[in-house]
RNA sequence: GCGGUAUUGGUGAAGUGAUUAACACGCCAGAUUGUGGCUCUGGUAUGCGUGGGUUUGAUUCCCACAUAUCGCC
């Protein structure tokens, strides 16, 4: 499928742009922050409270839903949207690139593919670019990702040099199999902190030619600034009129770095996660709701959030649920931090719209970090 | 009244005549970036019921008292 997108305005100052892709969804506006759906579920939200957050786009997961269920069952159920239910907007997939990256402790990388164990039952598995593709065209994401290899930090130049000339293999030979045509293929850059094999990574990726381009490897334990320059290094390789994805990145300050730096697209596990364990997201920094100084404050997460969880819900409650395990609590402060990645993503929309994002960075830090 | 047993942090408890009193839970704080984990990492008794004694040294041994508990009259 070919993905329409469509540039509406370039900042003067920086690589920021503002655009609009569209899907059978409809038309999703860019910048814009994913929520994670790993198991075909953002853990604890169900699609409204999702909606309510003004999230509509979300992520999930090759790997773990070709374990779980297996993808001839979400197939049959009719695809992911009918299987889970949602209805807000498009679905990605990831690849399963992460997952041998992240959870595979006993990996062996070939050039046919991976082998590697489950984490469910320890069983041996094996999963390759058409493996992975196929996969992904039964599950029926509208936009898929390449199987790539995902190198830890730091890995050497030489490491690295063999790795992103394996992924585009890889990324050649999953375009080739791809055969639904409802779905937009993605490519994903590699290359580590390298500008040079970044450079190659993205020109050669984009020679092949995809819908869209992911930026993958970064966030992986470098530095901030490191981080920054790895995005640097691959969006100025990369065609304007294509969609740019930063995958896993997700801390409030890097979304903003991320669109200096011409990233369309970002998903972050996060959100949800820091959520479950208790923290929300405020302008004013990230706070920990089990903190002791919580416990008689009976004011929202943040005053003036327009989320479900601050119009209802005090802090002393929430804390209340975070410390006695209750899935509410859970489910509250995830509503909020994806609303706060939303709401910061719609500001971050409309900095671009009137030039002024420098000067918004500027104060979102002094907020943020100046507790 | 007589005899036995026990008394260690917020809780359940381990332990030794002498370097910083184990462990668990709780509590306090931190981490978390293409999600295996309701996860991970730290901190948390200046003190071993009270008062005496023995000893170079006692939470650990002895005595008295207090409290708890069991048995007997």
């Amino acid at each position: 499928m070919d993905l329409k997108f469509k540039i509406i305005k370039k900042s003067k100052k920086n690589m920021a742009r503002l655009g609009e892709f569209t899907t059978k969804w409809g038309i999703s506006k860019t910048p814009m922050f994913m929520p994670v759906g790993t198991q075909a579920t953002v853990k604890t939200l169900n699609p409204e409270e999702l909606a309510e957050a003004k999230s509509n786009v979300i992520l999930s997961n090759t790997y773990h839903l070709w374990l779980r269920p297996g993808e001839d069952i979400v197939k049959k159920a009719g695809g992911l949207h009918e299987f889970m239910n949602y209805k807000n907007g498009p679905i990605l997939t990831d690849s399963g690139g992460f997952q041998v990256f992240s959870l595979a402790e006993k990996k062996n990388i070939k050039e046919e593919g991976v082998y590697f164990k489950s984490h469910i039952d320890g069983s041996k598995l094996f999963l390759s670019p058409e493996k992975s593709i196929e996969i992904q065209n039964k599950l029926g994401a509208d936009i898929i990702m390449s199987f790539d290899e995902c190198p830890p930090y730091p890995a050497t130049h030489e490491y690295m040099e063999n790795s992103i000339e394996r992924t585009l293999r890889w990324a050649k030979r999953g375009k080739a199999v791809h055969n639904n045509k409802d779905q937009a293929l993605f490519g994903i850059v590699q290359g580590g902190c390298y500008e040079d094999l970044r450079k190659r990574s993205a020109e050669e990726t984009v020679k092949i030619g995809f819908d869209g381009y992911s930026i993958g490897g970064t966030a992986v334990g470098e530095e901030k600034e490191i981080q920054y320059k790895e995005v640097e290094y691959t969006t100025k390789y990369l065609p304007e009129d294509k969609v740019r994805y930063l995958m896993g990145v997700g801390d409030p300050i890097d979304l903003i770095e991320g669109v200096m730096r011409g990233v369309d697209i970002f998903d972050c596990v996060a959100p949800t996660r820091i959520a479950r364990h208790g923290n929300a997201h405020t302008r004013k920094g990230k706070i920990n709701l089990r903190n002791n100084k919580y416990k008689e404050d009976f004011t929202p997460l943040e005053e003036k959030c327009d989320c479900y969880a601050c119009k209802n819900y005090t802090k002393a409650y929430i804390r209340h649920l975070i410390i006695a395990e209750e899935v509410l609590g859970q489910r509250l402060l995830s509503i909020h931090n994806i609303r706060f990645l939303t709401k910061l993503i719609e500001d971050i929309r409309e900095n671009i719209e009137t030039d002024t994002l420098e000067e918004f960075k500027e104060k979102f830090i002094i907020d943020y970090y100046n507790k």
